[in-house]
DNA sequence: ATGACTCGTACGACGAGA
């Protein structure tokens, strides 16, 4: 029995001993029981002391060098950790592309009986170039390990930096993106097929037809935050039998001030099934 | 405006991000 719902949080922290400081204030300030953080680009031990810890957090992390880098942060117990979707790899596959596979991009665990991952999808480059291929190939290997764990008994939601804008509507001007990555279609079609697993985009299901779900990333160039130059590209995916999506919300103060990330947190509440 | 920030690496630029 919950007394009340679960909170699961994902963010893009941009560096999590830069960020340490405004990550223990998020976490005070919000509760979350799960959290997904991605870029956290520092190695496991180089994670800032206790900053978990003294919140009673467990933690699962991987990360290489100072780049990429995801961890799970749980209050409701963190068991089978996955830390790489490389078995997945697609048929097909060009071994002559950048092996995004290997990088330190997705971490999952079962925590309190949901299998929640945190995801770092590839940020693409350009359109058309390798790292472009190569970010959806590891699209296609992403799904094919959804797929594997949607058919297992504990329902899965996926949170974190997906580097895509599903829609139009989801960044701050079209016109303004044409030529540039995150909207094309293919990336749009690797999107969706992802989301045709059964997967529910909890900050859609919350938002009333005819509005915009909000941004959660802005560049730090130019003053885009303030000018609302954003896109919607971190998002928390969850399979229904893992309960009700009672809200969905952007903690837009934390990418206000000194020092944020260019990310700000996406949170859920979830009322889980019985 | 082929720009504009920021992090990590390593102590001066530079790759990468989106």
């Amino acid at each position: 029995m919950n007394a009340s719902p679960l909170r699961i949080a994902t963010w893009n922290v941009n560096g999590l001993r830069a960020r340490a400081e405004r990550v223990a204030a998020w976490l005070d300030a919000n509760a979350p029981d799960i959290v997904l953080l991605q870029e956290t680009k520092c190695d496991p031990a180089q994670i800032p002391e206790g900053l978990f810890s003294s919140r009673s957090y467990e933690v699962a992390a991987i990360g290489a060098g100072g780049r990429n880098g995801v961890l799970i942060a749980s209050r409701l117990g963190l068991r089978d950790v996955h830390e790489s979707i490389a078995d997945y790899t697609p048929k097909g596959h060009d071994p002559e592309l950048p092996d995004l596979l290997s990088e330190p991009r997705l971490i999952s665990a079962n925590c309190g009986g949901i299998r929640v991952a945190s995801v770092y999808a590839p940020n693409g480059r350009e359109v058309d170039a390798p790292h472009f291929h190569a970010k959806l190939h590891w699209y296609d290997a992403l799904r094919a390990w959804s797929a594997a764990r949607i058919s297992e008994s504990a329902p899965l939601i996926l949170g974190g930096d997906f580097n895509v804008a599903p829609t139009d509507a989801d960044v701050w001007d079209p016109a303004a993106l044409v030529g540039a990555t995150h909207v094309t279609p293919r990336e749009r079609e690797a999107w969706s097929a992802l989301i045709g697993l059964g997967l529910t985009d909890a900050a859609l299901a919350v938002t009333p037809v005819g509005e915009r779900a909000p941004f959660t990333w802005w560049d730090y160039r130019g003053g885009a935050f303030h000018r609302g130059w954003g896109m919607r590209i971190d998002h928390l995916l969850v399979e229904p039998r893992a309960g009700a999506i009672l809200s969905s919300s952007v903690d837009r103060e934390g990418r206000k001030g000194a020092s944020p990330s260019d990310h700000a947190a996406l949170m859920i509440e979830l009322e889980p099934a019985a």
